[in-house]
DNA sequence: TATTGTTATACTCTATAACTATA
DNA sequence: TATAGTTATAGAGTATAACAATA
């Protein structure tokens, strides 16, 4: 019998941080939907929202496979937000067989919204030291790398 | 005109931390239908086995407001875990229009190795220093406060 | 009367399978 | 043949409104 089957793998250090990270996932998984509503946007709308970079169109197949969900939600997804005219469909010049998703006007002030409500910090953050702050953004981008 | 209208509140790098914490979130987002579909469970009713905690039950109703969603669908999520076997409803002795949730083994189990899973770090924490993961332990802590 | 949870309904999200157009 | 996206279908998640049981 493998006694280590169960062991994992990771610093206890990093075990915990990463055990506190998932606490604050489920907390804020909590949090979109009121948010999202308030722009009347269901949480995968967001999600999809927060993926179109104005200025940077991108293939509906990379959409998919970035939410990790099946090219037909995709479908579905963009059609509801291109009907409100936040999103269009482009024919990829390259593959005819690909389109391309580019943000309108609307859909990029409503990303700018979004974005800004959500990455509005809680009161807690600003509760850290500026130095606490500022390591905790070197940390994040190097666990983001 | 009120100029002030969309200036954030929060300090520049408080605002810059949380930016970084929803680019986790998303990615995030799209990491728990692949980890869930393992378990054969969906996201939502990860977050519900997440919020019962083994020996302590709670009621329908703080799970509702947790979820930050109606009653009505609290039905349905643990209708369906009921008939897996994984929770079990409970009439309150104190109120008896309350039910209150409680894990059986085989949910504790399942909810047991789903955190399991979930709370296994990313490579990348584990290229952090010691110090930098015990400064992110800290300031997490801290967060969640 | 107010509250807890359920039911009925409608819409969105999601996966699977079959399909069309293109490569 | 293989790939990108769509359509059809079915089941799960979600909100609203009406309801039953209890407070």
């Amino acid at each position: 019998m493998n006694y280590n089957a169960h062991v994992k793998p990771g610093s206890p250090d990093s075990c915990e941080a990463w055990q506190l990270m998932v606490q604050l996932f489920f907390a804020q998984r909590a949090n979109l939907p009121p948010l999202a509503a308030e722009l009347e946007l269901s949480p995968a709308q967001c999600h999809v929202l927060h993926l179109i970079e104005p200025g940077r169109p991108i293939p509906m197949g990379q959409l998919a496979e970035t939410l990790a969900c099946h090219a037909s939600n995709v479908t579905g997804l963009v059609d509801r937000l291109e009907s409100r005219g936040l999103v269009r469909r482009r024919p990829s010049p390259a593959d005819r067989r690909v389109k391309v998703l580019v943000l309108t006007q609307t859909g990029s002030r409503l990303r700018t919204l979004l974005l800004d409500r959500m990455t509005t910090p809680p009161d807690t953050l600003g509760r850290l030291s500026v130095s606490e702050q500022r390591a905790l953004v070197r940390i994040l981008t190097r666990l983001l790398e």
